[in-house]
DNA sequence: TCTGGGGTCCTTGTGCGT
DNA sequence: TCTGACGCACAAGGACCC
């Protein structure tokens, strides 16, 4: 589901020496929207948009069909309805597509358990101790691609490398549905020839700053010296590119990387300017946030509110607890606190998010309640929901101001 | 053209303790 | 006692990824 455009093939032959590639990304193809296709054969050659039908929305995923008509993921919906006003629309279904997501990295870890997961629709392998038992990494390249396609009724696109970096670019360069080597000695021949954009980590402001310094392919940027490089793009983003250009990415794949935070937000489908909805919604998304906490385990310790405006400007502001919690009245009560400091309870939001970072594992903090704090009570009522919710759905139990009454027309 | 939601990482600025 | 340098933690915002 990368957002970026299908890049510009170089025009090299790669030949398929795959000695010294063990890396594999797997890419599958508009994901969502081939998973949405098994059940509707008959859109099979149409064009086919995956994205919220409502005014407010962006595009999740398109056929290629619909590509044709430059629809891309993250456009909004507005606009690829307007490039395309044939496509059929599919609302998402985010449980059907994690299904699949499961089944396909359940077959990844077949042939290694060096899978890197990096979104629900593609990974990372590192074959290279699997080799003796199922052959070259392009071997298993091709079996895994057979497997996806037998098992799932989809397809995906692989790329066989000697680096992550270079695995995902060719990953995206013989899509869809197809397998691509770029042997140790072809790196620089493969890199050089691509639009700048093409790398990991130069997005569109990126690319206009490297634009401006009269750089546009990878070919240009790996001529530049590192400090010019740092001194306009920053120190990290600097290293990091003049790295990339040679081909150059040294990070392992890493099977278990522990999550930073762990966060929620919502767009209103109007703007929003009544604390009293603001505040519901806060909760609402308290409750959300250290759902998922307590599920996976983890306690926080700062608490970080994103506020949209109505004209898309964004201010975050976050505040560092005393001790980490699971709690969503904790994250509620710090949430409206934020809320209420940036002053924006008279303006207009379109958006409002809670997130909770610095995280460590709920069992290994000692807990130290002040006097007078209720946290554990709250913790208790809230463990029972998580139980009420196990058995009988997310919405059996909620706070009473979260409750609907009847005929209650208000959004959201 | 009017921009979702869930994340990570980096830079810059500031306050604080030493 | 005051001041500057330094390192660190925190806060805010931005860019980027899928």
């Amino acid at each position: 589901m990368s957002r970026k455009q299908q890049m510009p093939r170089p025009g090299t032959d790669l030949g398929a020496d795959d000695t010294g590639c063990p890396i594999l990304h797997v890419d599958m193809d508009a994901f969502y929207a081939s998973v949405e296709l098994r059940e509707r054969p008959e859109l099979k050659g149409a064009p086919v948009i995956i994205g919220a039908p409502g005014a407010r929305g962006v595009v999740l995923s398109a056929t290629y069909e619909a590509r044709r008509f430059g629809v891309h993921s993250a456009m909004p919906m507005t606009r690829a309805r307007r490039l395309c006003p044939q496509a059929v629309i599919i609302p998402p279904s985010r449980g059907k597509y994690a299904e699949v997501s499961r089944g396909v990295m359940e077959i990844f870890r077949t042939f290694t358990p060096e899978v890197e997961p990096i979104a629900s629709d593609e990974a990372f392998l590192d074959v290279g101790g699997a080799r003796k038992r199922l052959g070259p990494p392009a071997a298993i390249a091709a079996m895994i691609r057979g497997q996806v396609a037998r098992e799932h009724g989809i397809t995906c696109s692989v790329g066989v490398a000697n680096s992550k970096f270079v695995a995902k670019l060719a990953s995206q360069h013989c899509k869809p549905d197809g397998l691509l080597v770029v042997p140790v000695d072809k790196v620089v021949d493969f890199l050089h020839p691509l639009p700048v954009g093409a790398l990991w980590g130069v997005g569109e402001r990126t690319e206009q700053s490297l634009v401006r310094l009269g750089i546009r392919t990878v070919g240009e940027l790996a001529g530049v010296p590192v400090a010019t490089l740092q001194r306009h793009l920053g120190q990290a983003a600097g290293a990091h590119l003049a790295a990339l250009a040679w081909g150059r990415d040294e990070r392992p794949v890493t099977p278990h990387v522990p999550d930073k935070s762990i966060g929620a937000e919502e767009t209103f489908a109007t703007d929003v300017d009544d604390p009293v909805k603001i505040r519901r919604e806060l909760l609402r998304l308290s409750e959300r946030v250290a759902a998922r906490l307590r599920e996976g385990g983890h306690v926080g310790r700062t608490v970080s509110v994103k506020l949209r405006r109505a004209d898309f400007s964004t201010i975050s502001r976050s505040r560092t607890l005393r001790e980490p919690t699971d709690v969503a009245q904790v994250l509620y009560a710090t949430a409206c606190d934020l809320y209420t400091a940036a002053g924006l309870e008279k303006v207009r939001l379109r958006l409002v998010g809670v997130r909770v970072e610095n995280l460590r594992p709920a069992g290994e903090v000692t807990r130290q309640l002040g006097l007078g704090e209720r946290e554990t009570g709250w913790r208790e009522a809230e463990q029972a929901m998580d139980r009420a919710a196990r058995r009988f759905g997310r919405d059996a139990v909620l706070p009473a101001s979260l409750v609907r009454p009847p005929f209650d027309g208000m959004d959201p």
